[in-house]
This record gives C-alpha cells, sequence and structure tokens, in this order.
RNA sequence: GGGCGAUUAGCUCAGCUGGUUAGAGCGCAUGCUUGACAUGCAUGAGGUCACUGGUUCGAGUCCAGUAUCGCCCACCA
C-alpha cells in the first residue's frame, strides 16, 4: 500500500492544527464500531467490550470523567489493535432527580416552578432543555479522542430502555422481588421526593439538645400532675407534636415506677403511654425518649414493636400540618423556634445545650432529610445480593483493585430493601396500575393494562402510580438494556457480558452493585468479568472538584491549551489504580512538553533520511548483517517496551504504561538512541548501506513506540505515524494497525551500548565536576575490555562527539592507562571501562578540584564495598540466599574492590 | 462504633509477588543559542521510606501495635 503524503509536519507542535482533522478521519473510515466498514478485527477472537456509565444529559464533563473516558478509550484502542472485535457502546443518562435539580433552578430564576408549570409543561420543558445540553457531553468526548461506536448511541429515556424498565420491573414483580409497602423514607423537603439511603449523606453538625418535661398523668384524675413530670432530651423539639409514647429501658431504675404510666404531649394534648423499651441508652440525655414513629427511624421501629400510632406531622415541604395547633402551617424551622419558645413559657422547658451530632443531608440539595411514612415500591434486595456475591466470590467478576472486594462483600452483606419510587416527573414512570379496591397490576405494555389482573375491572377504571422510578434502576439495566433487551438480539448474544466496567468508585453501590443484581436476575448472567475502578480526581489541594467550590477545571479549555493527547497523558500518568490523584498545571504541562518531544523526534527522523532511499518507498527491516551495536541496542529496546507495555497493559496499570513508554521514548530513543544515529547518518565514510540500516532501525523503533503510545496519545501518534513508510499490510491507519509483537531480545548489544553509555556520562561528569569549558574538546584515552572491542570500533565517532573527545585513544590495557595518568588528566571508572580525559592539559584541569572529586568517589566506594563485605561475611546469607542473589553480590564485591583499588592508585595511596 | 486506605526528596506522586547504590515530574543549583526539540541539552544537590516492635540471611515492600490524615459503612434521641 502507497502511503499518501499530506502536509509535511510543522515545525511546532500544535495539535489544535490537526486533531479535529484526525477525528474526522477516524470516522470517515468507520473504525470505531467493531463492526464498522474499516474495522480490521478479527471475528475469530473474542470481543471485547467496555462498560462506561453514561453521563448526565444535563452537565458537562469534568476532568474526573475525562479520566475516566480516557482509561476506557485506552483499554479499547489496545484491544482493537489486539485485532479484537472492540465495542465502546456511549450513551447518556437521563439522571431523573440531578436534572430536575438543574431545572428548577433555571426555573426559579425565571420566577417559575415545578408547581407552577404542571406536570405535562414541566415535562415538555425538560424535553427541549435537554435538546440544547445533550450535545455538550458528546462534543467533549470527541474532542477527548473517545473512540465510541456513535452509531450505537443510547440514551436511558429512549424506547429501549423504556420497555427494559418495563420489562425488568414487571419480572422483579412476578418473582416477587419487588414490592409495594408503607415504610418510612428518606424525604428530601427540597426535592419533594423520598431517596434512597445512599442518597442520604450523614453531615456531623453541633445542633442543640433541649430537655422537655411531660407531664404524668394523675391516676385518679386522669389530669397531668403539675408536680410530676418526666424528662425527655430531643434535637428536635418540633417533632413533639407527633410522639406517641416516651420510652425508657427497663433496667433503669429511675423510671421503674413510671412504666407503664401516662405522660401529657404538650400542645397536642395527647395522653401517650411511658414504655420500656431495650433501645433506650439510660446514660444518654435523661434516660428517657419521646417517641416519633412516622418521623423517626429508630422511633418508628418502637412504634411498630409497641403498636403505637403514627400520625404523620409534617408535610412534603415539611411544614408542620394536621395537627390541630397553632403550629400548623410553619416550616419546621420556625415551628420548632416556637415551640421551644412556648415549652419555656410553659415551665417546661428544663434545658439546653449544644450537642455535637450527625445529621442526614440531601445529596443533591442539601436539605436536612425528614423521614416520613409513605407506600412505595421496594426490590427485596437480599436474594439479588446474594448472587451479586456469588459472582465475586467465584471470580466470575473480579473487582479492581481488590481491596474494593471487602467493601463490596461488608455492603452486600447488609444491604436494605431498595427504595425505587421517586415523587418526581423527569423519568420512568412505574408501570403500575391500581384499581378502586385496591388490585395492583404491573403491566410491561407501553399502553397499560387492558383490565386489573386481580378483578378484571377495564383499565379506565385504574390508575397508574405517579411515582417513577430511581434514576439508578434504569442505569441499573445499562449493559443489556443498550444491546437489545430483553430481546434476543445479535448484539446482546455477542456483546454481552462486557469485559470491562470502569467507573469512579465512588458509585460502586450506586450504580455497579444495582447492575450486579439487576444482571444477574434477569440476565442469568453477570453484566462484566471486571469493575474497574478509578480514583477521583481533585484539585491541586487535594480537594473534591465541585461546581460549588469553583475548582472544576475547564475541560475543553485544556484541550484548547496544550492538546487531548497531553490531556489524556496527565490524567492517567502517575497514578495507581483507585487512589486520587491531585491535578495540577504541572502535570499537563509535562505531558504536553512529552508530546512536544515526540513530534521534534520524529521530525527528526524524517528529516534524517538518507537519500539512497526513495521518500515514497514502502518500509523494510534493516538488514541484519548492516546493523551495528547501536542499531541492536535500539531494536532491543524498543523490543523490552514492548514486554513492560504488555505486562502493565494486562494488569490494568495504565499508570505504569505511561511511565514506561514516556522513559523509553524520552530517555532511550531521544537521549540515546537519536544521538548515537546522528553521527553515523551523517559519516560520509561509511558505506550507503550501513547508513541505510541505521535510518531503517530509527523508523522501525519509532514505528513500535508509536504503536504502543497510540492508545493513550491517539492523535498525536496517528499523526506521526501517517508521515512514516509503512510496512506492507499495513493499513492507512494506525487506529485500526496491529498491537507490536514481542520479538526477541538482544542482550549482548544492550549491555556493551549501556557499558559505553555509562562511559560517556562518566566523562561529562568528570568535566563538569572539574569545571572544563563544556565546549572544549580534550583528549580521552580509554582501557576496554576486549570483549567490548568491536561495539567500542563500531561506535568510536559516535563516542567522541558525545565525550568531546579528541583525539580518542583506545588502549588494551589499564597499566598502559595508569601510565597516561601520572602526566596529569580526570580519571573515569565506568564499571569495568576505565579512562583519562585531558592528558597534559594541566591548562585546563585544576589538580585539586580532581583530587578531590576522586577522593569523594573513593570515599563513596569504600563504603560501598564495606556494605557489601558485611553482607558476605554474614555466613547465614551465603548458606540461605538463592545462589544467584549471593554470585550477585560476589560480582558486586569484585567490581568494588577493583574501583578502590583503582582510584586509590590514581590518587597515589596504593 | 465498625471497616478500608494513605504516610517515600522542598511539592505532587511511582515503587508488582521481599534481594545490588529507593525512582520520576516539578522546583532548586551550575553550565550550555550542540542543525529535532529552550515545551530543550548536560551535570549536580536533596530521602534515618511516619513511629515502635516482630518475622527473615535480607524489609520501603510481610506481620503486630502507635500516631496523624482521608474515605466508606452504621438507628443513639
Amino acid at each position: 500500500m502507497t502511503q499518501t503524503h499530506r502536509e509535511p509536519l510543522a515545525k511546532a507542535y500544535d495539535p489544535s492544527a490537526f486533531e479535529a482533522a484526525i477525528y474526522e478521519r477516524w470516522l470517515a473510515a468507520d473504525v470505531f464500531p467493531p463492526d464498522g466498514a474499516g474495522s480490521t478485527a478479527d471475528d475469530a477472537l473474542p470481543p471485547f467490550v467496555i462498560i462506561q456509565p453514561p453521563p448526565n444529559i444535563t452537565g458537562s464533563l469534568h476532568l474526573g470523567h475525562g479520566q475516566r473516558t480516557t482509561v476506557e478509550d485506552v483499554m479499547i484502542r489496545h484491544a482493537r489493535m489486539l485485532g479484537r472485535p472492540a465495542l465502546f457502546l456511549p450513551g447518556l443518562d437521563h439522571a431523573s432527580i440531578a436534572a430536575q435539580f438543574v431545572l428548577d433552578g433555571i426555573l426559579a430564576r425565571e420566577g417559575e416552578s415545578r408547581q407552577s408549570l404542571g406536570r405535562e409543561r414541566y415535562l415538555e420543558r425538560m424535553r427541549a432543555f435537554i435538546n440544547e445540553t445533550r450535545q455538550v457531553i458528546l462534543t467533549q468526548q470527541r474532542r477527548l479522542g473517545g473512540s465510541c461506536d456513535w452509531g450505537r448511541l443510547r440514551y436511558t429515556m429512549d424506547e429501549g430502555s423504556a420497555r427494559a424498565v418495563r420489562v425488568a420491573f414487571r419480572t422483579l414483580y412476578e418473582r416477587d422481588l419487588a414490592y409495594r409497602a408503607e415504610a418510612l423514607v428518606n424525604w428530601c423537603p427540597g426535592c419533594r421526593t423520598s431517596v434512597s439511603d445512599l442518597e442520604v449523606i450523614p453531615t456531623p453538625e453541633t445542633g442543640t439538645l433541649w430537655r422537655v418535661r411531660y407531664h404524668v398523668l394523675d391516676e385518679t384524675s386522669g389530669r397531668p400532675d403539675p408536680e410530676r413530670w418526666i424528662t425527655v432530651a430531643t434535637t428536635r423539639p418540633e417533632t413533639i407534636l407527633g410522639d406517641t409514647a416516651v420510652a425508657v429501658h427497663p433496667g433503669d431504675t429511675r423510671y421503674a415506677g413510671l412504666v407503664g404510666a401516662r405522660a401529657r404531649i404538650p400542645f397536642v394534648e395527647r395522653d401517650v403511654p411511658i414504655i420500656a423499651d431495650e433501645v433506650v441508652n439510660p446514660a444518654f440525655g435523661t434516660g428517657a425518649v419521646k417517641i416519633t414513629p412516622a418521623h423517626d427511624h429508630d422511633d418508628h421501629a418502637t412504634g411498630r414493636r409497641h403498636g403505637l400510632p403514627m400520625p404523620t406531622i409534617l408535610d412534603e415541604a415539611a411544614r408542620v400540618a394536621d395537627t390541630g395547633t397553632p403550629y400548623d402551617g410553619l416550616d419546621r424551622a420556625e415551628a420548632r423556634a416556637r415551640i421551644v419558645r412556648d415549652l419555656a413559657a410553659r415551665g417546661d422547658l428544663e434545658g439546653e445545650a449544644p450537642h455535637e451530632m450527625v445529621i442526614g443531608r440531601c445529596q443533591r440539595s442539601n436539605d436536612v432529610i425528614e423521614p416520613r411514612l409513605k407506600t412505595q415500591w421496594f426490590v427485596r434486595t437480599a436474594p439479588l445480593a446474594e448472587k451479586a456475591l456469588d459472582a465475586t466470590r467465584s471470580g466470575t467478576t473480579r473487582i479492581l483493585p481488590a481491596r474494593f472486594e471487602k467493601e463490596w462483600e461488608h455492603w452486600m452483606t447488609n444491604i436494605r430493601d431498595w427504595n425505587v419510587s421517586r415523587q418526581l416527573w423527569w423519568g420512568h414512570r412505574i408501570p403500575a396500575w391500581y384499581c378502586p379496591d385496591g388490585h395492583v397490576t404491573v403491566s410491561a405494555d407501553p399502553d397499560g393494562p387492558s383490565a386489573c389482573d386481580t378483578c378484571g375491572r377495564p383499565a379506565a377504571e385504574l390508575r397508574q402510580d405517579p411515582d417513577i422510578f430511581d434514576t439508578w434502576f434504569s442505569s441499573g439495566l445499562w449493559p443489556f438494556s443498550t444491546l437489545g433487551w430483553p430481546d434476543a438480539t445479535p448484539d446482546l448474544e455477542r456483546y454481552y457480558p462486557g469485559s470491562v466496567m470502569e467507573t469512579g468508585y465512588d458509585i460502586l453501590f450506586f450504580w455497579v452493585a444495582r447492575m450486579m443484581m439487576l444482571g444477574i436476575e434477569l440476565t442469568g448472567e453477570a453484566p462484566f468479568e471486571t469493575v474497574y475502578l478509578s480514583g477521583l480526581i481533585r484539585d491541586p489541594l487535594g480537594q473534591k472538584m465541585s461546581k460549588t467550590k469553583g475548582n472544576v477545571v475547564d475541560f475543553l479549555g485544556l484541550i484548547d491549551d496544550v492538546g487531548a493527547d497531553a490531556l489524556r497523558f496527565a490524567l492517567i500518568h502517575g497514578a495507581a489504580p483507585g487512589a486520587d490523584v491531585r491535578f495540577g498545571s504541572a502535570k499537563v504541562e509535562q505531558a504536553r512538553n512529552f508530546a512536544n518531544k515526540l513530534w521534534n523526534a520524529t521530525r527528526f527522523v524524517l528529516g534524517a533520511r538518507p537519500s539512497t532511499i526513495p521518500a515514497d518507498g514502502e518500509r523494510r527491516l534493516p538488514e541484519a548483517r548492516h546493523l551495528g551495536p547501536a542499531e541492536r541496542w535500539l531494536l532491543s529496546r524498543a523490543a523490552a517496551t514492548v514486554e513492560a507495555v504488555d505486562a502493565a497493559m494486562g494488569e490494568h496499570l495504565f499508570g505504569e504504561v505511561t511511565r514506561v513508554l514516556y522513559e523509553s521514548i524520552w530517555g532511550e530513543y531521544c537521549d540515546w538512541g537519536l544521538e548515537l544515529a546522528k553521527v553515523r547518518l551523517q559519516d560520509e565514510s561509511l558505506p550507503a548501506e550501513a547508513r541505510e540500516a541505521t535510518w531503517w532501525a530509527l523508523v522501525e523503533a519509532l514505528d513500535t513506540y508509536l504503536r504502543l503510545l497510540h492508545p493513550v496519545m491517539p492523535f498525536i501518534t496517528e499523526r506521526l505515524w501517517g508521515e512514516l513508510p509503512h510496512r506492507t499490510g499495513d493499513p492507512d491507519l494506525l487506529i485500526a494497525a496491529r498491537w507490536p509483537g514481542q520479538v526477541a531480545r538482544d542482550h549482548a548489544a544492550e549491555a556493551e551500548v549501556e557499558a559505553l553509555i555509562e562511559l560517556v556520562r562518566g566523562i561529562r561528569n568528570a568535566r563538569a565536576e572539574a569545571r572544563i569549558e563544556p565546549g572544549s574538546w580534550l583528549p580521552v584515552d580509554v582501557a576496554l575490555p576486549a570483549s567490548l572491542g568491536p561495539a567500542f570500533a563500531t561506535l568510536e565517532p559516535v563516542i567522541a562527539r558525545l565525550a568531546r573527545a579528541r583525539p580518542l585513544t583506545r588502549h588494551v590495557s589499564r597499566e598502559a592507562l595508569a601510565g597516561l595518568a601520572a602526566r596529569g588528566g580526570l580519571t573515569v571508572i565506568a564499571g569495568e571501562l576505565e579512562a583519562v580525559v585531558g592528558r597534559d592539559r594541566a591548562d585546563a584541569i585544576t589538580d585539586a578540584l580532581e583530587r578531590a572529586r576522586l577522593e569523594k568517589e573513593l570515599g563513596d566506594a569504600e563504603r560501598l564495598l564495606d556494605a557489601a563485605r558485611a553482607r558476605l561475611a554474614n555466613e547465614a546469607f551465603v548458606a540461605k540466599a538463592p545462589p544467584a542473589v549471593v554470585d550477585g553480590a560476589r560480582a558486586r564485591e569484585a567490581e568494588l574492590a577493583d574501583q578502590v583499588e583503582r582510584l586509590r592508585d590514581r590518587l597515589g595511596r596504593g
């Protein structure tokens, strides 16, 4: 395949100049869908399916989303390059409560409200609103380079999801896994709906603990005795109006005589029993507790045990209602203040004290949650959780990092039934109908039931439940509802269960748990093999990013500044799985610089093509017989990088992937590979074949690095790869190219070149320490073992240039070198190699500095030698450590001893 | 009240199954317009791996405890 040359690489790396165009090329080539026209997937391989949490349709992506999309995209691109049919299905979540919260805010600014519009107009407004917002997130994902199969875009409120919701609910109902019951639910007065336990955030606050006297009834008169009372402690005096008992601990002798008596509740003037119950902690407060069964979880349980009445005294907006007192109509806070005041006036307020407490607030609106009695739909979770636990315990589904499995176990084993009813409008209406006789009919028919299941009354007489489902109910079906379930579609057959579900650990229970429970129950299979939990992105101060804090980073702005590649790299570099990351500009700059480095390195390679190689020729593997040690080293290091990246990818260690690539590309390929190659490419004395081989080796290694880096930095690698000569069989686009295969390392070449690199480093170091003019050329005499002779001979001009050595003379023995050292100069000891820099150049070299340097080196070497000797002197070490370790220690000792001896020699302290 | 995690260079963080001299980026110091790159190059300084004990020939790594910070779960008014 002949490659088409487009515009040559610009001198400066400017991602904004090509990222959008690259994305368009991918789209045009139809390579994102596993079954797209441009897909090069091998259908014999198992599909790889990533499951992404569909972002809220009304929002915009923040850096956390960016990180996750990146991680997901890294996995999908890697799988695609391995030839697997790779599905990355994009989606949006209607996010009922979150969306309503956003819209309600907008309406409030317009002077409207949910109530003023009414259900139908409100929903119309919502649809208009999401039509505006839905594009935001999709655009962001594109800008970031997400290689999603856009043709399969789904939405949790589309017809497919709606049907899945109805069928799922009916199925649960038929299996007695969904039931309707009156229960105390968490009520948010701001959102005017119940919320699940998970949505209640325990918030520490300093409240007040009031002590209130309830007068005990006189047995004969039946009237409250002004002289006898029982004092209760409460943090919520307004709930006095709903009290139906006073409880004390059965063993509490202080109150033993009062149990069985009755007390008068003030204001409502209700007479209630004084009961004994184990829940009461006699050490807390006064040891007597007022019981409000309709507005407190503990009290509700107590009320049930004792068969107490449960009057509701707060309405939907948490105003006092139906108490027959003057407090009716007051907000709970105001009612509290008045009641406290009135109690004091009556002389029944015994005292008050500040009190540290934990209060439940709404995750969404931050309102104080008010427990309230409601008839709601619940999902019976115990049997579902049991199956979910089976899946994780058996390894059918793995949770990464593994430590989250413990949290999972704990939560799943203590799970409570899931309240799925929400008194909201934006969402899936619960498909339950009630007939006048109270019969319940659950139907999956989009038009509802035709008649009551129980008594046959016609549909016209049935009334549908006004509530909608918790938003997580529909997203809990996501892994299969998006593939056509409940129908047995080819997609469902092929792409279910998914491979990896990636999300932040903060929604492990909200979402992952629900998908697992519903998925297993409804499809018979766990919905994914691996749960990969990412950490949270935090700001540079370690705070969670949030709009209210104003520390949310402008995602598209960052891409405008540094490019999507740099952002992607920065988001996963140096991050351990599941660990939170502080994200600051330093990371982005590092990533941008890395991209810039790669850009310029490629420009160099392209510009260094020997004139004997045609510009548009196909790529050739360099011929082995023309390869020198530097080329063999370069190719072997590329092979080593393939091994390291494969290992890291296999374990989902993406931070390790970027670390390895950064180090290999910058520290090896650019710092040494290109520098070594430069001299040879310019060396006219070499045969053309040798120079060609050097260039082909550069191209070969660069090709490998671009492939390895592509999942992380897809745009720049695609752009640069397009400029490289391709091999026969390569596709036009890197995204569809194959992942590098593992090739054999050349350990001999690696050792040789690394020894020579150490020599160059040593010479540079000595020169710098001796404060020698960097540009000056000094004679260098080198002694090296015979085994390194050929490599040195080949690379001699390279070493000469990198070390500023002229002339560079090789000596066969150290003895010869020792004689030279006596004539002045710097001594360099680099492993087995040794060099003298600047003999006879007393003008350039300060003897005192050189002696100081050598003294320091000697000191270091002696210390290390002592440690090595001490280690070997330990008989237990020699006897018990593995032979390889002992051998290594011996070699180390010998090397150090040799070094010490040579340094002493030079310092005249033989 | 339970459970989990973190504590490594001035800062932000890697360090997998225990094994030579603990790494990176930024920052810092010194010096370089080296024909890919100053978004760069070279060289360097900087760490009793929170503390105490234990296991081991050998511990940043494993175990126990302590301290500090963070997170999750939990019905004490």
